[in-house]
RNA sequence: GUCCCCAUCGUCUAGUCUGGUCCAGGACACCGGCCUUUCACGCCGGCAACACCGGUUCAAAUCCGGUUGGGGACGCCA
């Protein structure tokens, strides 16, 4: 069976990368039928946090990314580690070394200084030492021959053992190191594939040694392509929004960010939507690409905007309400917020940006744009709103189609144009000289509030 | 510096494995038009790319070599 697993580690929010990365394990594992593990790695004590741990699994639960079982900690499993490590010490394929990190350090300055490659020269491999305070256990790797696997996503790829260095498996503090403790527990939890992001192509060829001295045979191991910011570089805080929640937060809908997430690096021919369950039955890594892509907001914005307009009106005002609320307005009916959340949805790319349009009908009166008004507003301006007014007022309950009738007739009795007779009221009831169809608001408002609105308009007079 | 990886429109990409159907297709963005009571939506049209050099071949975006460019890694971080 498969077995795929996302492995973060706790010293950040759940990013961009991070997120693109879980999908693809996630359905890799799930158009299997295989498993997908969520285990945090959490070994460096320094920098994990547990908020970041639970905003990991926060952001993951929202993107929709369910896993298998509890999450796993890594930090949980140290004793297994540290077997691990004995039982390589005994056989001869780990030792002792006593060197002091700051040696270390400026042994790899001069290096780099002179142009060579930094790595340790395994000065304490042969001394046979034991145990001591502060000394760490490193891996003995074999000095020829080659690394080398079939990656998933980027084909064959090779290092020459003479390339790598003896890394450490256990620190001075007896903690294990990132390199064992992914090795163990992929082995011991089975995992089949090693989905992962590009920056791990290095630390690939030692953990397949690693494999190989513990008598194991390697998974098989797919390096995603990084995405990159506008300018081409890592991605990262200065070009803006990277973590997940804080897509959530403006505004987007996990179903855009997931499909943007997935098309980022990966085609399924000129197709360019998919809903979660198409993706599982069809993503596979075969066409995932081998470059670097660079994140494009444009793109996310129309799909966000193109699921916004799928999402029916009652759900779109269920996910809109909050941030209304946020701004201090009282609940109204369920179907006052439907046929709001209908009137501007197909009006913004976020749901930030709906609520900002959809606000003008939430406010007991809302200000009117002062160059609107006093465009609009003229004497002749607010006759003429006096005298839609009265007209609509009138005839009210009226279909759709009549206030159609209306309108059509108030232009023409009064020798303007359709759009000129329209636009005093469109800012008397929002405000505003851009908005939803005109008479979806007179609907939705209902007559009190036309009124009241049309009543606040007339009594305005220019500053 | 050393090692590893990558290279199609501004961006995401299809096509590359299995050379010809590709004077390179789709999407976003942009530009123009239509629709229209405003703003949007929608629809129609347009602009725009095989990094470069050489080789193999009747034929190369596709195969091979090199150049250039880009990215990543080089921690008792993960």
């Amino acid at each position: 069976m498969m077995i795929t697993r996302f492995a973060p580690s706790p010293t950040g929010h759940l990013h961009i990368g991070g997120a693109r990365t879980a999908l693809f394990n996630y359905l890799l594992a799930r158009g299997q039928g295989g498993r997908f593990i969520l285990r945090i790695e959490d070994t460096d004590v320094q920098r994990s946090e547990e908020a970041y741990a639970a905003g990991i699994l926060e952001a993951m639960t929202w993107l929709g990314l369910s896993w298998d079982g509890e999450p796993v900690r890594q930090s949980a499993r140290t004793g297994l580690h540290r077997e691990f490590v004995q039982r390589l010490l005994s056989e001869g394929a780990a030792y002792w070394c006593s060197c002091r990190p700051e040696d270390l350090e400026a042994q790899r300055k001069k290096a780099l200084a002179e142009g060579g490659k930094p790595r340790y020269d395994g000065r304490c491999r042969e001394l046979g030492l034991g145990p001591a305070p502060g000394s760490v256990v490193r891996f003995k790797g074999p000095q020829s021959g080659q690394a080398a696997w079939q990656d998933q996503i980027k084909g064959p790829i090779s290092f020459d053992c003479q390339e790598l260095d003896d890394l450490v498996l256990l620190r001075g503090d007896g903690q294990p190191t990132y390199n064992l403790a992914v090795v163990v527990d992929d082995l011991t939890m089975g995992v089949t594939h090693i989905i992962r992001g590009d920056d791990h192509v290095n630390n690939t060829p030692r953990q397949i040694l690693l494999y190989r001295a513990l008598g194991a045979e390697p998974p098989l191991f797919g390096h995603v392509p990084m995405i990159l910011g506008k300018d081409k570089t890592r991605l990262s805080k200065r070009h803006g929004a990277t973590s997940v929640l804080a897509y959530r937060d403006l505004g987007y809908l996990p179903q855009a960010l997931v499909n943007y997430l997935v098309r980022l690096g990966w085609a399924h021919g000129d197709q360019e939507v998919f809903r979660l369950q198409e993706l599982i039955e069809k993503f596979s890594l075969k066409h995932v690409g081998k470059s670097a892509a660079v994140f494009n907001d444009d793109k996310l914005n129309w799909l966000n905007a193109h699921y916004l307009k799928q999402t029916p009106p009652q759900e779109l005002a269920a996910l809109m309400w909050p941030l209304l609320a946020a701004r201090g307005h009282a609940k109204p009916s369920d179907a006052f917020l439907a046929q709001a959340a209908a009137a501007v949805r197909e009006r913004g790319k976020t749901l930030t940006e709906l609520a900002d349009k959809a606000e003008f009908f939430f406010e007991d009166l809302p200000a009117l744009d002062p160059q609107g008004a006093a465009r609009l507003l003229t004497d002749d301006g607010r006759e003429l709103l006096d005298d839609f007014g009265r007209r609509l007022l009138a005839a009210w309950p009226a279909e759709r189609g009549d206030f159609d009738e209306l309108l059509k007739a108030l232009a023409q009795d009064r020798g303007v144009k359709i759009g000129q007779a329209a636009q005093p009221l469109r800012l008397a009831l929002t405000g505003q000289t851009a908005s939803p169809g005109l008479f979806e608001i007179v609907e939705t408002l209902g007559p009190e509030k036309v009124q009241r609105r049309l009543a606040a308009a007339l009594a305005w007079r220019p500053a």
